[in-house]
Formats: C-alpha cells, structure tokens, sequence
DNA sequence: CGAACCGTATTATTCGACTAATACAGTTTA
DNA sequence: TAAACTGTATTAGTCGAATAATACGGTTCG
C-alpha cells in the first residue's frame, strides 16, 4: 500500500502536481514500486484535507502517463515498467537542481558555498 | 537602474511573486542596491509581456515590505536597510535549499551524492 | 444476494492570478 | 507652460485550481 506518510504540502504548487510528483519521487526511489496498492480517490482525499476531484485529477494523469493502473469499480494500482524508473529519476533529480542552481546563482552564492550549505542542511532538515 | 535582463520565468508560480524573488535575490548578492532606479511599471510591464496591474501588484508589496519607495508622479527606488539585507539573504537561501533537500530525500539521494550532484551541474546550467 | 466499497462522470460555485481598458493626479523636462 | 512621463485607482472579464454535491455502474466479500 502507497502511504502518503511523508507527504508535506510546502510551495503554493497544485495540489495535484504535487500528488503527482510525490508518486514519481517515491518510484524513482524505489520506495513505491510496480503492484503497489494506492489508496482510493475517497480515502486519500480525507487523508489530505483536499476534495476527491483533486485525487481523480492527479491519478488520471498518472495513469496517462503509465505509471499507475485503474480499472473501474476495483482498486488502482502502481505499474511502473522498470525502464521508466530511471528515466523519471533523472529527470526529476536535474529539474530540482537547476531550479536551486538558478536560485543560488541570483543569490550571489558560489559553487563550494551552495554545496557545503546543501551538506549542512542535509542533517537539520526542520523549522 | 535596476535591469531584468537575466529575469526568466521558469515555474509556474504566480508573475508577481517572481517578479517579488528576482528583486529580493538581486539586494541579497548585492547587485541590486539601494537607490538604484527601478524601471516604471508601464515600462516593465511591456518588457516581460504581462499586464502593468501585476507589476504594480508586485512593487505594492515589495513597498510594503520596505524594500523599495513609490512617490506618486516620480520614479521608483531600491531603498533596502543594510540590515535587511543578510536577513533577506539568509531566508532565501535556505528555503531555497530547504525545498531541494527534502525533494532529493524524496528522489532517495544521498547528502554527498546531492552535494556533488550540485556542483557538477553548477558548471553546465544549460539543458 | 446485498451491502460496502471502488472508479468515473457531471454540474455549479468559489477563489486567486491575470488581462483589459480607462481614468486621474503628481512629476519631470524641453 | 505643456507634453510626456510617472504612480495610483477602478471596474469588468477570462482562466485554471479547487470545492461541493451528487449520481451511476462495476467489484469485492461476507
């Protein structure tokens, strides 16, 4: 069963993107993999505080996408081909930096400064 | 005069908030100093192609905010305190990375791993 | 079988970002 | 002084995200 534990609301994002890219982070990690039970539109929209047509949004992209199966009337689920997984990795990983990237770059920031500051961060990830 | 040459609309976050973080990071590396000549909100308004309502939005708050000064009829102005400034420039930063952090975690990222991972991909910004 | 789930679909409404058009008063400068 | 700028304000409209309230048919399981 996908669990949305660790799932935390920060940017003014779409909500259903980032529905969307929690599931994607969680199978280029490993953490959600192929046959994984997701939690149903209802269940997950109490979870999150947000409304069932959010949850249907963000899982009928996904399943366009391939990443996650629904048939009507039964659960969904998770069905990531394995060549997939790498691909949305990379992809993911490169966005987020070159977002920071920019950001520290505008900052005035150089490159052992943004490194060193990310290690520092790393192990104190609270307030 | 403060320039927008090196403004570029990445995400999909609101314009004016953008518009609010490209002033913001400019003061925090020092390129944006205090009484430097904000360009009008007509002007700017036709250089990035949105409408001058929103760049009004975004000067309103950053008035607020006591980061620049408005005189009706007159020019605007940078007029950020020295002691702003290191606050600014902390705040960003570690959101900035804060929001990096916790998506790599996500992505199942080691700290050195991302930590070299930044600085590889500090020197190649482009695709 | 039948209740309790499930996915799916529809319509209406709210809200914020953004556009569009226009107006008015203050400042600058030729 | 007068034109050409400024900042500021108002009103109306579009658009996408998200809510709200239902409804219908398929699946699961006691």
């Amino acid at each position: 069963m996908v669990t949305f534990s660790s799932f935390v609301r920060t940017d003014s994002a779409p909500v259903y993107t980032q529905i969307i890219q929690y599931i994607q982070r969680g199978i280029a990690a490993g953490t959600i993999q192929s046959g994984d039970e997701l939690p149903s539109r209802r269940m997950l929209s109490a979870l999150l505080g947000v409304n069932p047509n959010t949850i249907q949004k963000a899982y009928r992209i996904l399943e366009e996408d391939g990443l996650i199966q629904s048939h009507s009337g039964a659960k969904s689920y998770v069905s990531a081909a394995p060549e997939q997984r790498e691909k949305i990795r990379e992809q993911l990983l490169t966005d987020d930096i070159r977002k920071l990237v920019q950001a520290l770059r505008q900052s005035g920031l150089e490159k052992t400064e943004a490194a060193a500051l990310v290690e520092r961060l790393w192990d104190e990830p609270e307030s």
